[in-house]
DNA sequence: TATTGTTATACTCTATAACTATA
DNA sequence: TATAGTTATAGAGTATAACAATA
């Protein structure tokens, strides 16, 4: 190893830990995007907790809130959480009380999903809980920036 | 159930699937870093695998190629990898004849981490695919918004 | 006492395949 | 034959705790 590859393994004079540098790394998106997507994750999660919920958990009630009578796939598609793993996920909320599942008159192989009043009334507070999570994600990362960055997303269509 | 709840379980009459709508979630920025996260993830792993990595160890490569001789914790810390899970990254980094490990004279609990003539030379091949890769991106998004999203996450910093 | 690398464990997530009841 | 929901399983990722060597 060179000399200047062994210092790197020290402390600096000052007892500061070496500054890691990034590489290529700072010029890619998708690495700029985990790091933003992890923060943002276990804040709303955090944010979360004190109803019982995760954002997972959470997508899929404001979902079916806003697709009242609409069968599992059809929200896991729009999710893109898989139909196997939905099934656990759904009875997690239908034994929370918070979702119902009534057998599709029109297709009797399809579960209708709907919200109970208290999965309403939970996810109502969520709301407001994810409101506040939303804010704090602006103030961090700048009013503009945070305009930007979801004007920016917001386009992108996967397949 | 409601007659309007009921009708969003069937087809249109066209044969399409129902509108599914997203209600809040067009509203938080999380979703739509999740949404593209995801597509990065696939996109950048599928271009990596003919050179046998992934996005996380070439992310490894990458970053020990910036700070050669760097400890493990050093280079797991910044990409917020735990230590544990590093180990086995490592191994299989060090088996594939990309990395050496040498124990650091400075510290000798420490590896100082490098890389072999052979790693040196994969991570060139895998900067070509992720730059592909990269391109796919901004014209997935549009030229616009691609410099836009980049510039406004890049100032995130986490804790 | 604290830290680096390591091993082990448990839990979650993802991806598949197969089964049932319906279509 | 194909699809919606379900069950089961294997692999990967994440989070912890504990240990040996070293600081």
């Amino acid at each position: 190893m060179s000399k200047s590859a062994r210092a790197r393994t020290q402390r600096n004079r000052d007892g500061q830990e070496p500054k890691i540098h990034l590489g290529e790394l700072d010029n890619h998106l998708g690495y700029f995007v985990r790091r933003l997507q992890h923060w943002i994750f276990r804040d709303v999660n955090a944010a979360l907790a004190p109803l019982a919920l995760d954002v997972i958990l959470y997508s899929i009630l404001e979902t079916i809130a806003a697709n009242q009578g609409a069968a599992q796939i059809a929200i896991a598609g729009r999710l893109g959480i898989e139909r196997a793993r939905m099934v656990a996920l759904l009875d997690e909320l239908q034994q929370a009380g918070l979702i119902v599942r009534e057998r599709s008159e029109q297709d009797r192989r399809a579960h209708a999903l709907g919200l109970t009043p208290r999965g309403r009334m939970i996810l109502k507070k969520a709301n407001v809980a994810v409101a506040a999570h939303e804010k704090r994600v602006a103030r961090r990362l700048g009013a503009d920036n945070y305009r930007r960055a979801r004007a920016a997303l917001a386009q992108f269509e996967t397949d």
